[in-house]
DNA sequence: ATAAACTGTGGAGCTTACTCTACAGTCAAG
DNA sequence: CTTGACTGTAGAGTAAGCTCCACAGTTTAT
């Protein structure tokens, strides 16, 4: 597929795409004869992971150093296996937070609740 | 407690808490005769209460709105229940993510493990 | 065969969230 | 009473992550 459709699949501009190329978080699409961009679904995968990610909080740099640790074989597997374990203890550690900030929301919806009950 | 000290507590640096200041992120401090800025043990919480959302992805402007509406009445109740219940939906959101990711990263080293097994 | 839509490149500009610099007043210790 | 750590203000500078612009070639529909 063009640019044009691969910006309509995840939402992202072509700029945005071309940046992420760029920065070298999605390999370089093959060329059509006339220099054109042809994208994979495999891209599409990825960009949507990124934009995943990137709502998560990682940064693009995070996100780069994630994805080629899960694409690639190419660190031996004890330093591969290290850094996918200490990744793995940082989203726990983000999901305790989200859960914490979660408690908090829904303390102060019961709260209103309550408040409402007692009016009536 | 001063400056120096509550940079201490939170891990953030003068100029940074000052710039959530500027941006009312944190109510202004009292200060000292000598217009020394005074913080609170709260000020201290709520520093790290925007360190831990800042993690999870929310800009200075989500946490700004979201303090704002768990800490105030100014809003009508139904306003704020449905802000606060779209906020809640997203960390749930977040959550489901997190989760996807961290699944991938434990069946990449699940592979890992597995490959091992057959070296040895 | 020409207008409209799509694609390309290079580079400038923008927003967010700090971070640093320059300069000045304050306070505690020796 | 001065030296060094601390605090203040205002404003410039920086890094990340886009976003926009100008200009040019391509393709498709009429």
């Amino acid at each position: 597929m063009k640019t044009k459709q691969i910006t309509q699949l995840t939402g992202l501009t072509k700029d945005t795409i071309r940046f992420y190329e760029k920065e070298q978080l999605i390999p370089p699409p093959s060329r059509d004869v006339n220099g054109y961009r042809i994208y994979s679904e495999k891209t599409v995968e990825q960009l949507n992971m990124i934009t995943m990610a990137k709502n998560l909080g990682f940064t693009l740099k995070e996100i780069k150093d994630l994805t080629q640790l899960l694409g690639k074989n190419n660190l031996t597997q004890q330093a591969m296996a290290a850094k996918l374990i200490e990744k793995s203890k940082e989203i726990d550690a983000k999901i305790t937070e989200l859960t914490n900030i979660k408690t908090l929301i829904d303390h102060a919806l019961k709260g209103m609740c309550e408040y409402k009950d007692k009016l009536s």
